[in-house]
DNA sequence: AATGCTTATTTGTCCATACATAATAAATTA
DNA sequence: TAATTTATTATGTATGGACAAATAAGCATT
């Protein structure tokens, strides 16, 4: 066994337990489809009990990174890159989660003066400069999402600060923005020359088009956020219950 | 207690338990805000043992429908999922809601032989044959989405029902079949032969591609949905919060 | 070759128990 | 009164054990 559990650690052991499986399964240990050695053997190995195992087990197969199938055992899940609609979390964290290497193609950070509807969306005077970024991200074989993002003044940001950090996590601890309401619509549109560019794909091919208003306790706005996907290489997925 | 678990029956006592919160919860014994008896006193009201009443708060604090706070207790959080609840309108009464008049172009029905994933999802064998319905609506100016849909045989459906009703008002009022269940992938694909026909555009322009995986109260499968809409014409919009 | 039966393996369910930890309330002290 | 400490009470963590249920795979029968 590559990792082990440390039994002195504060960490919960079933938290320590579902970091080190995760891991595994990111790296080359327990690829897509493989099967996990049977709970009795595996908290042996790890030496916890298995209910304690099967605690950290239960949280990965909610999420759908596992399947649990009695008798042929529990096999990993992360094929398909998808973004739950209840959880918030940030892109990179939630690819972590499903154990998957993510690559930043492009970060750019600039000043721009808003157009009409991002002026009447933040509700400010159109020669305020609001701060815009740009990213492209992706796998190792190749960028399959463009973002732009735009930022309410209000917040503070100077444009200087460390975007490799999960946004929402910056915006959190430094500047004491929390988002808490977000509206998002999802549509199907062709790539234009820039975004074809951005995703290395052809003009006119399938974009998955995810724009994103979000909002802070107070539902004042705090983002705007476009996002470009590379067709079949992104699913949204949505649940609900009545 | 105004139900009771029945420790004889075949249903997972963790099951029957998680139920029974539902049902307390969306009756006016636990409304939005109000805490739950404290798990050991719980346990003992239900006659099962604290680790398997866990279990089921456990699910329903994964789904977000109840707050665990440490000494305050546990707390029913059913605010958001009232703002969902219009997912659960059929295609007609969603347009309806926003005024758009839905004219139907083609309704079809048939009995199919199941492919290996249907087969799978609706745990039957693959020599049953189920009912495949196939239609395409859209508005006065042309066809704006190709749905195809499979039901699963053990509702009952005969092919000879008048689907020009609201299909979830059929399966409830006439073959007590209740979707509470439902799950989403969307994602972006370009129009095959076949697709670029049914809704009049060319072959390989983009389309949003909605699959729809539908479950009954017990979690059974009822109906695997596909939905190809042309891009432009339909965004699918999701609010959430935190 | 197809069918039915048996067995072994793996997850599923359920319990009783013990102690840890965090948040609040109550008591104490400055 | 205000600050501090202590106790209380809820959830959180962890274990070990027992048996149930499902099913893949091998075996036997037709």
């Amino acid at each position: 066994m590559k990792y082990s559990i440390n039994h002195k650690s504060p960490i919960p052991l079933h938290v320590q337990a579902e970091e080190l499986l995760r891991k595994l399964i990111s790296e080359e240990e327990y690829q897509n489809g493989k099967v996990l050695p049977n709970e009795v053997e595996l908290a042996k190995m790890l030496a916890i009990s298995r209910s304690t195992l099967r605690q950290a087990i239960n949280k990965l197969v909610f999420e759908g990174l596992l399947i649990r199938k009695k008798r042929s055992g529990t096999k990993v899940n992360n094929s398909t890159i998808s973004s739950k609609s209840n959880n918030w979390l940030s892109f990179s964290q939630e690819m972590q989660l499903r154990g998957i290497a993510i690559k930043n193609f492009e970060l750019h950070v600039t000043w721009v003066y808003p157009d009409e509807q991002l002026a009447n969306f933040f509700e400010i005077k159109p020669d305020r400069k609001i701060l815009k970024m740009e990213r492209v991200r992706g796998q190792a074989d190749g960028p399959f999402v463009y973002f732009i993002s735009y930022f309410h003044p209000r917040i503070g940001l100077t444009g200087d600060e460390d975007f490799k950090r999960p946004l929402y996590e910056l915006l959190e601890q430094d500047y004491f923005t929390i988002a808490s309401l977000s509206k998002e619509e999802i549509s199907a549109m062709t790539a234009d020359k820039l975004i074809a560019e951005k995703l290395n794909i052809d003009v006119a091919a399938p974009v998955l088009f995810r724009k994103r208003f979000v909002f802070d306790q107070g539902e004042r706005p705090i983002e705007y956020n476009l996002g470009y996907y590379k067709a079949e290489s992104f699913v949204y997925t949505v649940e609900s219950r009545r």
